[in-house]
RNA sequence: GUCCCGGUGGUGUAGCCCGGCCUAUCAUGCGGGACUGUCAAUCCCGCGACCCGGGUUCAAAUCCCGGCCGGGACGCCA
C-alpha cells in the first residue's frame, strides 16, 4: 500500500511514489527529495546501503522525474522533518524530460502566464495545490450547509434560448438548426423553480459572460453558488442567510484548511461579526465625507469600493453589506418598495417616474470587492411586466419565465456568490486567475 | 474599448533613457567532473537568448513605425 510523505512512521519499510523535488549528490551519498500531495521527504541512497544499480538510478534521476520507492523509514535528526527513507528498491515510474517549462522549486519565479501555461507544473508548488485544496474544503462544506438547512441542491441548463436576460453578452452556440447561448446565471431558473414547491434550492455550477472585459477581477468562465429561497419576509432573511453562509466558511477554513493556509502564509483569516450593514444613500454619504462625488443613482466605481473598504477596515469589517440600492441600477427582477397599484400602466408610470425608487437588495462587499449580490425578487405578474418593459426588454423572450408567476408565486429571494471572488478576497491573492485551475478570460482559451 | 508599461537563453532578470567598448549581466537550469550528511549543498569546466517585419544610421538589444504577444489601471459587467 502506498503512503503518504505525512504518514510515516520510523521503522517500517514502506512504499511511497512521487516526483523529484531537489536532488543533492555527494559522491558517494545521493539525497533525493520525493514530493507527494502531502508534502517532502528525504530519500537517502548511500552508496554503502544500496545495491549498485539503486544507486546508479538515484544519481542519474532527473528533477520532477517520477518514483516509486520501497524502503525503510527511519529517525535521523539531520534530515528535514526528522525522518528519511533508506531505500531497498527504486523503481522510475517515468522520467522528466529536461530542460523544464518553469521551476516548481520556486527558486526563480514564473509570470503568471507562465505558470498558467503549464499550469499541471505549477501546481506543483505547495502554495497553488494549497489554494485548490481550500477551494475543494470550501464546496464541501456550503453542500453540507445547505443540505443542513433542508435545501434542494438543483441543476438548471447550461445551454439557453435566445433573450434570456438583458445586461451582460452571451456567448453564442450552434444547438442543431438554432442559435442558442450558453447560460450565464441560474436566476431565471432558480426563481422559476419557486414556483414549483421545492421551496429552497442551491446551485453550484459554472457561468459563462462573453463580457471583453480584461482586468485582475474578471473572468469569461465562472463558478457560483447561488441559491433562492420562497415565503421570505424581505431581503434582510437572504442576507442572514449569506453572512451565516460565508461567516461559517471562513471559521471553517480556520480550523480545517491549518495546513494549507500555513503553506500560504496565513496565520488566521479575519472576521468580524455581525457583518457591517449599510444602505446605498449611507454608502454615498460616506464617500462623500472622504472626498469622492458619486452620482446618485450610479454604481459604486472601483475607486469607491476601495475608499469604502479603508473606511469599513478602521472599524475592523472586512466583510459589509450595501443595501436598498435604488432601482435604476438594480435587474427588473428586484422587488421594489412601496408599488401598491396592480395596473400595468400604473405601474410603468410610477416606475418611470421614480428611477430612484427603493429595491430590497443587497451587495456584499469583501475588502473592496463585490463577491455576491442578490435581493427580494418581484413575484407579483403584474410588476414583473411593468419592470421589464421600463428596463426595455422584450416581454415576450421570457415567456416561460413569466408564466411561474401566474399560478401562484411565493414571495422570495436569494443571492449569488462568486466561488473565484470569495477566494481571491479569503487568501488575497492579486488575480483572480490564481483562484481557477485553468482559467478562461478574453485572451486565454489552453490550456 | 481607452490609457500606461513591457517583450533579452528553459525560467526570472541586467543592459535600452544617452546607438559602437555586447564576443550581452546575474541567478537558476541543463551537460560533464570532484565530493558520505546535504537541506536553494559546495567547488571546477561547459551550454544556452536580444518577439516578428520594415525604417533611420558607417553602426541597432538600444532610436522610429507597424504587427503579434504579455502586464497593469479604468471602462464595460446580474
Amino acid at each position: 500500500m502506498r503512503k503518504y510523505s505525512n504518514e510515516l512512521k520510523p521503522e517500517e519499510i514502506v512504499e511511497i511514489a512521487g516526483w523529484i523535488h531537489e536532488k543533492r549528490v555527494h559522491g558517494k551519498l545521493v539525497f533525493l527529495i520525493l514530493r507527494d500531495r502531502e508534502g517532502f521527504v528525504q530519500i537517502t541512497v548511500s552508496k554503502k546501503d544500496v545495491d549498485e544499480e539503486t544507486f546508479k538510478i538515484a544519481k542519474k534521476i532527473n528533477k520532477e522525474s517520477v518514483i516509486k520507492v520501497i524502503g525503510k523509514v527511519r529517525n535521523e535528526p539531520r534530515a528535514p522533518n526528522g525522518i528519511e527513507i533508506v531505500p531497498n528498491k527504486i523503481i522510475v515510474l517515468n522520467k522528466a524530460q529536461a530542460p523544464l517549462p518553469m521551476d516548481p522549486t520556486e527558486k526563480v519565479p514564473a509570470n503568471l502566464d507562465t505558470r498558467l501555461d503549464h499550469r499541471f507544473m505549477d501546481l506543483r508548488r505547495p502554495k497553488i495545490s494549497s489554494i485548490f485544496k481550500i477551494r475543494s474544503k470550501i464546496l464541501n462544506f456550503v453542500r453540507d450547509f445547505f443540505h443542513k438547512r433542508g435545501f434542494v441542491e438543483v441543476h438548471t441548463p447550461r445551454i439557453i434560448s435566445t433573450g434570456s436576460e438583458g445586461g451582460t453578452e452571451l456567448f453564442p452556440v450552434q444547438y442543431f438548426e438554432r442559435e442558442a447561448f450558453l447560460c450565464q446565471s441560474p436566476q431565471l431558473y432558480k426563481q422559476i423553480l419557486m414556483a414549483s414547491g421545492l421551496d429552497k434550492v442551491f446551485e453550484i455550477a459554472t457561468y459563462f459572460r462573453a463580457e471583453e472585459h480584461d482586468t485582475v477581477w474578471h473572468l469569461n468562465e465562472i463558478t457560483a453558488i447561488d441559491c433562492e429561497i420562497a415565503f421570505i419576509e424581505s431581503h434582510v432573511d437572504v442576507m442572514k442567510l449569506l453572512e451565516e453562509l460565508v461567516y461559517s466558511i471562513i471559521k471553517n477554513v480556520n480550523e480545517n484548511a491549518e495546513k494549507e493556509l500555513k503553506i500560504l502564509g496565513i496565520d488566521e483569516i479575519h472576521v468580524k461579526s455581525p457583518f457591517k450593514k449599510i444602505s446605498y444613500d449611507k454608502a454615498l454619504e460616506i464617500l462623500k465625507d472622504l472626498g469622492l462625488n458619486i452620482k446618485y443613482g450610479e454604481d459604486l466605481t472601483t475607486e469607491a469600493e476601495r475608499k469604502l473598504y479603508e473606511y469599513m477596515k478602521e472599524e475592523g469589517y472586512d466583510l459589509y453589506f450595501i443595501t436598498d440600492y435604488p432601482y435604476i441600477i438594480r435587474p427588473f427582477y428586484t422587488y421594489i418598495e412601496g408599488i401598491e397599484s396592480e395596473k400595468i400602466d400604473e405601474i410603468v408610470e410610477f416606475l418611470k417616474e421614480n428611477p430612484f425608487v427603493k429595491t430590497r437588495s443587497f451587495d456584499l462587499d469583501y475588502k473592496g470587492r463585490e463577491i455576491s449580490s442578490g435581493s427580494q425578487r418581484i413575484h407579483k405578474y403584474e410588476i414583473l411586466i411593468a419592470s421589464l418593459k421600463v428596463k426595455g426588454l422584450r416581454v415576450e423572450s421570457f415567456k416561460h419565465y413569466l408564466e411561474a408567476f401566474k399560478y401562484g408565486m411565493p414571495p422570495h429571494g436569494g443571492f449569488g456568490l462568486g466561488i473565484e471572488r470569495l477566494l481571491m478576497q479569503l487568501l488575497n491573492l492579486k488575480n483572480i486567475r490564481e483562484a481557477v485551475l485553468f482559467p478562461r478570460d478574453r485572451n486565454r482559451l489552453t490550456p
